[in-house]
RNA sequence: GGUCCCAUCGUCUAGCUUGGCCUAGGACGGAGCCCUCUCAAGGCUCAGACACGGGUUCAAAUCCCGUUGGGACCA
């Protein structure tokens, strides 16, 4: 009964994500939960959320709360959990007794001391640091004081991994050591918790970091002495930071939420996650339904990639500019909100919210960008750049602003292409260049000397707010 | 130290299974040019890699062996 093949029919897929608790979601925890999600979705399986809090002594619902959150926010929906390891300890208690009753186990109360200078010993001898097996033969029965419970791990022939992405890897037995599964506070390790959780859980594919992979000769035997059946396994490849070193907070922020409050979209870190160390050809930009759609195994990179912010940061403003301009502007409320925004966006309506967001989005990279290029068109008047105002909003510019508000105001309506138009026969007029004229009003209507083209600047704005603008803009000029 | 994993432009990668289509393709970043009312965006162009050494073969980025270099895990 201990199937290995591919798919394995009938069974339906079932796959986990098994973060620890530690404070906050890493996006590298994203990655190998975005993998398993994208399987779980292709095969109609089912994806489970477990938190394995066993050695996290202050594990709290504020770290899982994160977690929680990190997941929602990246879409990723999970339909069985979030199960707590702490929850089930009576699980790994029963399944541990259970080795101890059928021989697979045995209590060790070797201490930690004894062991410690035991495996000095070895090693000067040039032996093997693992547990000499001291225990192993004593038939202790649950013996008073201190005592963990050991697996007697198998000591000969191979453990071959048929790994979903590394391919076959093979282990030989000798190197296994009877690990620790229960310890003398009757808390259950790692590898034995996961096997537990795992086979109790029904999942069919474990698909973890990289980093697990020479756990999983360990776990075998594990599940093969409790007679589960063996998953398939996958490991993926770690995410380095820029020095090739495992990513972690020294390159930067690693929390799913920080790109949150940095201003990414949630589709674009999706996106580029999966390119880190999955490939469908030369395509870079996928929807949520195409991957689901063409993820596979076999595509996925067997060696560590290097996290790269600023693939990333273009890929954030190439979401930015391509998606539906409301939901942009949806996910912008909340940020201008925090700006100090809030009486301003409640008088305006998210259409008109959406236009500023097509107005600014071929210049923004983030959320937080636009944040900054759109506050200019909210309220009546603008506050000047220092800088901007000095240089062209002078007394030189005054007469040729006022000339222009003339001819705009000689205008009824605003129409974009007549007050270019306007704009155009007035600087031909005075034998200025475009720029001439350009920059005084960019600074009078924005307040800086950088923004989007002119007339759709105006147009958002509306007449009136323009022409109140520009007066306001002489007044400046005139006064200095 | 032992075991295991990995190795194509600075970075993400295509190609590797089933050798020839590879004078190695795409993307980010970089440089330059064009466009232009500013800032961007966009368009075009350029620089840039098969870790090294041996084999196998008519032919190797692709197969085999070794070396080196990274990494993980166990302590």
């Amino acid at each position: 009964m201990f199937h290995t093949s591919d798919g394995d029919a009938m069974s339906q897929v079932r796959v986990r994500f098994a973060p620890s608790p530690t404070g906050f979601l890493h996006i590298g925890g994203v990655r190998t939960a975005l993998f398993n999600w994208l399987f779980a979705r292709q095969q109609n399986g089912v994806f489970v959320l477990r938190i394995e809090d066993t050695d996290q002594s202050r594990s709290t619902d504020d770290s899982i709360q994160a977690i929680v959150d990190g997941m929602r926010w990246v879409k990723l929906d999970w339909d069985e959990g979030p199960f707590r390891q702490t929850e089930r300890m009576d699980l790994y208690r029963d399944h541990a007794v259970r080795l101890f009753e059928q021989g697979h186990a045995y209590w060790c109360v070797c201490t930690p001391e004894e062991l410690e200078t035991r495996r000095k010993d070895a090693e000067t001898k040039g032996g093997s640091p693992k547990y000499d097996g001291r225990c192993r033969n004593l038939g202790l029965t649950k013996p008073p004081g201190e005592a963990a419970l050991r697996f007697k791990a198998p000591q000969d022939g191979q453990t071959v991994v048929d790994d979903l992405i590394k391919g076959r890897v093979v282990f030989d037995n000798q190197i296994l050591d009877d690990l620790i599964i229960l310890r003398s506070n009757g808390y259950p390790t790692y590898n034995f918790s996961v096997v537990v959780d795992d086979a109790s859980m029904g999942i069919t594919h474990v698909v973890r970091g990289d980093d697990h992979l020479t756990n999983t000769p360990r776990q075998i035997p594990i599940f093969q002495a409790l007679g589960f059946p063996l998953p398939r396994f996958g490991h993926l490849p770690m995410i380095l930071g820029s020095d090739k070193a495992r990513l972690s907070k020294r390159h930067g922020a690693t929390s799913i939420m920080a790109y949150k409050e940095m201003g990414y979209l949630p589709d674009a870190m999706v996106n580029y996650l999966v390119r880190l160390g999955w490939s469908h050809g030369d395509q870079e930009r996928f929807s949520r339904e195409e991957l689901i759609e063409k993820f596979s195994w076999k595509n996925v990179q067997t060696s560590a990639a290097v996290f790269n912010p600023e693939k990333l940061l273009w890929l954030n403003a190439e979401y930015l500019k391509t998606s539906p301009p409301t939901e942009i502007a949806q996910a912008l409320v909340p940020l201008l909100e925090q700006a100090g925004l809030k009486d301003e966006v409640r008088a305006c309506s998210i259409e008109w919210i959406a236009q500023l967001v097509v107005l600014v989005k071929e210049r923004t990279k983030t959320l937080v960008e636009m944040v900054h290029w759109v506050t200019p068109y909210f309220g009546e008047v603008v506050v000047f750049d220092e800088e901007a105002a000095k240089k062209f909003l002078t007394s030189t510019h005054a007469a040729v602003l006022t000339k222009l508000v003339e001819r705009f105001e000689a205008l009824p309506t605003f129409s974009k292409h007549e007050w270019e138009e306007a704009f155009k026969k007035l600087v031909a007029e005075e034998g200025i260049k475009m720029g001439q004229l350009a920059q005084p009003v960019r600074v009078a209507l924005t307040g800086r000397t950088a923004s989007p083209g002119l007339f759709e600047v105006m147009e958002v704005l509306g007449r009136d707010r323009t022409l109140l603008r520009l007066r306001r803009g002489i007044e400046r000029a005139s006064r200095s």
